[in-house]
RNA sequence: GCCGAAGUGGCGGAAUUGGUAGACGCGCUGGACUCAAAAUCCAGUGGGGCUUAUACCUCGUGCCGGUUCGAGUCCGGCCUUCGGUACCA
């Protein structure tokens, strides 16, 4: 029994101890809401800083551990800031429209707007709980029409300069479901995830934005802005500026040209056959009659590939002869026309001359349907009359090339086009590959496009001062057959703004990538009525200085926002080039491996982790586990060790609980003052404020958290040793370093030591000394032939002559020196002094 | 396929410009406290060899090769995993 009570009375005290994070994480979110500590005066331009994480994409799951990786490290980047001084503005908002929730809505009936309002309230619920601080006056979301008007409006400006625009293109359709598919809806043999049958390719009518007439000042862009260089280089990539020349060859009895692009012309002289994509006009208007069947029946059966499937360098090339010939511009020469896969209508002309003799896929063609390979480019070292095992690719000496034989490749290229500019045959032409954009969608939960079609007046744009074009509530989103609004009679049917006879409305939304373009702008006043966003803010706002989010958008999203913004510079909207002046992605965590995703079922619900440890002891253990944009695969192993950690701080800070009451801390210290122990300490506190700064600045959390730790544990060590104001200056200095990553307990450490106000209404950050990062000794490494064998302890930047006799007088160098010649010594100050011997 | 990344102890990872590989943490082992356990605290912890022991030797950063006094880091060639590939966002 009296064993019984001592357990109970211990078990207490322990209870009391432990940081009750509940209570304080709770106390810390109240007191930041009601005292509005977190609401930016956009008005105050001195030190503003505009951080910006990608906002959230409400679909049926919550708040995942991904969210949590990507969101709770931005923000102690940005709490960061705001001690440091600067005015941050850090927003949060809802990527609302899209499909998934449309498809949520066709399995279970459940409206797309009341599951994504649904969602975004739980969702917003979530957020806080989180201890972010973002500014929750400018929220904001997608699927409202106070936001996606704007899109509409964005939608006409492009359309007014011609940047907007029709053409065919091709969808996934579903034969059997009657409806277009996503890529993703695809599955890898090519058939439909709802119900397996084979998904055609179908020609539709829609709408693209002209974002290749950017692509140059987008490429340009690229090197005003701090972006990782693996991004850029893959925007780049996507880009792909190709210099190079048209040429037209004439069809050998025909009317008919076909107009080749080539960056090569320098090889005209090797071509021995010209090919047309599938795809190509050309196709039926040049086969001749005798191969007319062979070539449909071919047409027909590139249709289901994908162009992954047809560009492929390992997929066997497959093609046909169309009979036609074609005239080679440069010699008259006359060379088969042949179809084949490997040719794409999407990119350059459609068609292509072919040089086996120096390309790889024009070499592996020829030699599989037994065409002609010729040598026209001499490799450096090798004889003409040498056979070609590959095709060479690399420049050289021109041969059997006419006149312009004995000329270097490099040159040949100008001279070459030169001729043909002469004589009309081709010209010089810049190919991108980056296509324009695609933004029509067949689909209910998205955008209206602001179109209207008039049997008299034809494509009518909706004036801008009747927009929105509102979304309609009742459709019936499983309506087979293409888009869901088409078989809506009420919306669908029109007055024409024009003529005022019967049309009809777009029946097709945005792409949800409009969306996304410009909300970093609309953020800044998200209630703003008299136009898309406020000019002003964004003028002063804007590019964004801090931007994180996933690496997957590197192409699409990313430069997509570019093209926007540029435009919008263009009509006078924003005074700046570029959206986004720095950018960082996190990593992606997985979970066994694969991507976290709802279809997959191993989404990590972060919840159980909060209520065991709390918000801060989460988010901080998600930027213990790697680099953050490494990312990485999901395990709970680790947290009891950051759990440890705050347990430990907050028993610290609770032992020295009011201590700034009962003495002040100075600025700084004099090293010849301090005993051993508070030099120790002295010293740990600047180097730990010192190195913290470096790696928050970077993104680099874990080692930030691996600081603490340190800094944690030298205190406990000789904190006993350490004179009251000391103790104080370090606990001060411990706490300003917690509060961005583990914002609640940095709170209530402050005010444990006796703060009055949260550290966020009045920032701190403390000044290092920097006389406390030098040191008296250093250990420098002693290596004999690269091999490390000795280590001595030396005063700082001791002269060479020293350290050497040092080194040599040490016994375990004498060992390894003994009797050999010393071929070269090596001395870096201060860290390694390296004896080369024979 | 193409474009872009990554690979280090039993595990997550550290090593900021080519300069002591394994910081910090998890786990594990031993000890203290306890009737006992949990929690906490202290110590140890890459593999192999050798020694009574301090020590010392040796191998070691996905694989093969190279540059260098010195390579986790740079270069060439592979292997594996991940992101994107234009209608997921």
């Amino acid at each position: 029994m009296i064993t019984f009570l001592i357990n109970f009375f211990r078990i207490l005290e322990r209870v009391e101890m432990k940081y009750p994070f509940a209570e304080v994480e709770k106390k810390w979110q109240s007191y930041w809401e009601n005292n509005q500590v977190f609401k930016t005066d956009l008005a105050d331009l001195e030190k503003k800083l505009y951080c910006l994480v990608m906002f959230i994409y409400p679909s049926g799951s919550k708040l995942h551990c991904g969210h949590w990786y990507n969101y709770g490290p931005t923000d102690s980047w940005a709490r960061f800031k705001k001690l440091q001084g600067y005015n941050v503005f850090e927003p949060m908002g809802y990527d609302a429209f899209g499909l998934p929730a449309e498809n949520y809505a066709i399995k279970t009936g459940i409206h797309p707007q009341d599951s994504t309002f649904t969602n975004i309230d739980d969702i917003r619920n979530q957020l806080k709980h989180m201890g972010c601080m973002y500014d929750w006056s400018a929220e904001l979301m997608t699927c409202v029409p106070e936001y996606y008007k704007w899109n509409q409006w964005l939608f006409l400006q492009l359309y007014k300069r011609g940047l907007a625009y029709r053409k065919k293109a091709p969808v996934n359709w579903c034969p059997s479901c009657q409806t277009v598919l996503a890529n993703e809806q695809v599955q890898q043999d090519g058939s439909c995830e709802r119900c397996g049958t084979m998904v055609e390719h179908k020609n539709l009518t829609q709408w693209f934005f002209k974002i290749t007439d950017y692509a140059d000042e987008l490429l340009d862009g690229l090197n005003k802005i701090d972006w990782p260089d693996k991004t850029k280089l893959m925007q780049t990539n996507w880009i792909g500026k190709s210099v190079g020349t048209e040429v037209k060859f004439r069809v050998e009895g025909h009317d008919e040209t076909i107009t080749v692009f080539t960056t090569r012309p320098d090889t005209l002289f090797g071509v021995t056959y010209a090919v047309l994509a599938p795809e190509s006009e050309l196709v039926e208007k040049l086969t001749t009659d005798e191969y007319k069947e062979t070539v449909q029946k071919y047409v027909d059966s590139v249709k289901s590939l994908t162009e992954i499937e047809r560009t492929s360098t390992v997929k066997e090339k497959t093609g046909v002869p169309t009979g036609a010939f074609a005239i080679n511009p440069v010699n008259g020469e006359k060379v088969p026309i042949w179809v084949a896969d490997y040719v794409l209508a999407s990119y350059g002309t459609g068609s292509v001359m072919a040089v086996p003799g120096h390309d790889e896929r024009d070499f592996e063609f020829a030699e599989k349907f037994g065409l002609p390979i010729r040598k026209v480019i001499l490799e450096p070292g090798k004889n003409p009359e040498d056979k070609l095992e590959e095709a060479y690719t690399d420049a050289g000496t021109m041969i059997n090339s006419g006149e312009f034989s004995g000329l270097n490749s490099d040159d040949g290229i100008e001279k070459v086009s030169d001729w043909l500019e002469e004589k009309s045959l081709g010209n010089r032409k810049t190919n991108f590959r980056l296509r324009d954009w695609l933004i029509s969608r067949q689909r209910y939960w998205g955008t209206p496009i602001p179109v209207v079609y008039c049997d008299k007046c034809g494509e009518v744009p909706i004036p801008e001062d009747q927009l929105p074009v509102t979304l309609p509530y009742d459709v019936n989103i499983k309506s087979d057959g293409g888009s869901p609004l088409a078989k809506n009679e009420e919306f669908i049917n029109t007055a024409c703004p024009q003529c005022g006879g019967a049309a009809k409305r777009d029946a097709d939304t945005m792409d949800t990538f409009v969306d996304s373009s410009w909300y970093y702008l609309r953020y800044l006043n998200p209630n703003f009525n008299d136009g898309m966003f406020d000019t002003k803010l964004a003028n002063e706002w804007t590019p964004v200085d801090m931007y994180v989010g996933g690496a997957e958008h590197a192409t699409m999203h990313l430069l997509y926002a570019r093209f926007i913004h540029k435009f919008l510079r263009d009509i006078g909207m924003v005074n700046s080039d570029e959206p986004f002046a720095k950018l960082v992605h996190q990593g992606t965590i997985t979970n066994q491996g694969a991507k976290m995703s709802k279809s997959k079922g191993n989404v990590v619900n972060p919840d159980s982790f909060i209520n065991d440890y709390g918000s801060d002891v989460f988010r901080m253990y998600l930027m213990f586990m790697g680099p953050y944009e490494l990312g990485g695969d999901w395990s709970d192993k680790g947290i009891v060790g950051v759990d440890r950690f705050v347990q430990r701080t907050y028993s610290l800070f609770k032992k020295y609980e009011g201590i700034s009451k009962e003495s002040e801390s100075k600025d700084a210290y004099e090293l010849s003052d301090l005993n051993e122990n508070e030099k120790s300490v002295y010293r740990k506190v600047n180097h730990t404020l010192n190195k913290f700064s470096e790696e928050i600045e970077h993104f680099r959390f874990n080692t930030a958290v691996a600081l603490l730790m340190e800094l944690l544990n030298e205190l406990n060590k000789n904190f006993e040793q350490c004179r009251i104001d000391l103790i104080v200056y370090s606990l001060e200095r411990f706490s300003a370093l917690l509060s961005p990553l583990a914002p609640h307990l940095g709170e209530e450490c402050w005010g444990l030591i006796g703060r009055e106000k949260s550290m966020y209404e009045d920032p701190v950050w403390f000044e290092i000394d920097t006389k406390a990062l030098t040191v008296d000794n250093v250990t420098i490494a002693v290596q004999v032939n690269g091999k490390l064998r000795a280590k001595i302890d030396m005063p700082v930047d001791t002269p060479q002559d020293e350290v050497k006799s040092a080194v040599f007088n040490d016994d375990k160098v004498k060992s390894h020196t003994d009797g050999k010649t010393v071929v070269k010594e090596i001395y870096v100050p201060n860290k390694i002094y390296n004896i080369v011997v024979k």
